[in-house]
DNA sequence: CCTTGACCTAGAGCAGCTCCAACCCCCTAT
DNA sequence: ATAGGGGGTTGGAGCTGCTCTAGGTCAAGG
């Protein structure tokens, strides 16, 4: 398939795939006789994993090392798995803080709600 | 209190805090005679809710429009409750989407063990 | 006295996209 | 056959939101 069908299965923009191949974060890029990407299944599963790990805030020099682990071979994978697991620690103290800041949030607007029915209520006086 | 200890209690970096007060989204900033910023305690209420505003991924730009109502006076309250109502909202689509993308790390990494685990096997053979 | 540390400023640098101009190629409709 | 639309290509500029650096002031401590 070609980037802007990739794009839609993966989740990232065709620019984005483009600059990540610039990064060297793209496993396989093949091109047409046109000079136009296409993708196997296969690199849109890579894609996706790339755009998770975009959408739970890796860093792009950790991807770039999490690819370079991938290229090199099945026996890195320890290595991958310390890498993702790290992520993942990362990312529930993440959740915790995000989690706080919505808790937060909800607290303004109730607190601008109960402002606001007093207004009302002077109003109505 | 200074600008160190403000940082310290808000969440923010005093390199953030000045940075927003360039940006107009500091309600107020007063001097010693040092030419040192001090704060007292509901400004760093404010600067805490910007942080939360932040953390929930809120663009500059909407945390500006938000300072410009709080600015304003209490007639724009339920202004305010909308702008933030609507970014919650978009935090809850966000959130669900930060759930499916860990879910996907969580099964990459199940994944990588039971490769693991089958390499270890082959071996033992 | 001099180092340390906290503050100040203006401005450069950085991450990670995102958009733009200028071009190619193919298809369809007039 | 040509005009328009919709896809692709490139290099590079622009954007957001910090973050860091250089170069400076001041106050306290060894």
């Amino acid at each position: 398939m070609n980037i802007g069908e990739a794009a839609k299965m993966s989740g990232l923009s065709p620019d984005t795939i483009r600059f990540y191949e610039k990064r060297g974060l793209i496993l396989s890029t093949k091109r047409d006789e046109k000079g136009h990407r296409y993708y196997a299944e296969s690199d849109v599963g890579w894609l996706g994993l790339l755009a998770c790990l975009r959408g739970t805030g890796m860093p792009l020099a950790e991807t770039e090392t999490f690819t370079h682990l991938v290229n090199e071979g099945e026996h890195t994978v320890p290595d991958r798995i310390d890498l993702l697991e790290n992520h993942r620690e990362r990312l529930a103290e993440k959740r915790a803080e995000l989690d706080a800041y919505e808790k937060h949030l909800d607290e303004k607007i109730a607190y601008y709600n109960s402002v606001l029915k007093s207004q009302k209520h002077e109003a109505a006086q």
